[in-house]
DNA sequence: GACAAGATTGACT
DNA sequence: GTCAATCTTGTCC
């Protein structure tokens, strides 16, 4: 994992977060000594797009999906919930991909005392909310560079030699988006076929 | 200033 | 399978 974190690895995430989304399915989402493997994602995008949170414009929440590609973009849902988006594309076009599940690669012990509530190991990350108390991410996140080394919670490729672009890896199924009521039609919802850690309900057909 | 909605989760029946 | 919890954000008057 020499060069994983470097910045020019991931010149891909500056694209469409329809087309970026299943491509980071597989990654790794570092935060400490947490790391959990990107099993499921949503792409949104901006304007363009009515369940987006950028549909209605810039706002003081959503300003870093307004930002450069790379970047997390943390908010709170139903006042309880931390939820992280990936933000891509070029700065202005605010497009992002919501991280909705990952399986837990290292640091589970910290995740476990995070989320006692969870019966099982599947149970820990799977969810956009659970992923970010698993993971620990709260809205201090919000706007870090995930592709900063230095950064608090950071993106790498899976193996030293493993391709960014995930197209030769797991199937991946796709479906309509979850817990949305506009542009539900979009089949933006991507995920690993076959993980025991996809949020639910499960996903439907493979692609 | 007040009101309504929400990219969820967990507990209970 | 159904429902309540909780509170921030955005919109409307």
């Amino acid at each position: 994992m020499t060069a994983r974190n470097a910045r020019s690895g991931f010149d891909w995430l500056a694209g469409r977060s329809s087309v970026i989304a299943p491509r980071l399915l597989g990654l790794l989402l570092e935060c400490g000594e947490r790391v959990g493997r990107i099993v499921e994602v949503e792409a949104y995008e901006g304007a363009d797009d009515p369940a987006s949170h950028a549909h209605r414009g810039q706002t003081p929440r959503n300003g870093v999906m307004f930002g450069p590609h790379g970047h997390l973009y943390v908010y709170r849902s139903y006042g309880m919930h931390w939820c992280a988006n990936v933000v891509c594309g070029p700065a202005g076009e605010a497009s992002a991909v919501l991280l909705r599940a990952v399986e837990p690669v290292s640091g589970i012990d910290a995740m476990w005392a995070d989320r006692p509530r969870a019966r099982r190991e599947s149970d820990l990350g799977s969810g956009p909310g659970k992923l970010c108390a698993a993971l620990g991410i709260d809205g201090g996140h919000d706007g870090a560079d995930l592709l900063d080394p230095g950064s608090p919670v950071r993106l790498a490729l899976p193996g030293p030699d493993g391709p960014p672009s995930g197209a030769q890896g797991p199937a991946v199924v796709t479906g309509p988006r979850v817990g949305i009521t506009r542009a539900v039609e979009r089949p933006w919802r991507f995920a690993l076929a076959g993980n025991a850690h996809v949020s639910r309900p499960r996903p439907p057909s493979v692609a």
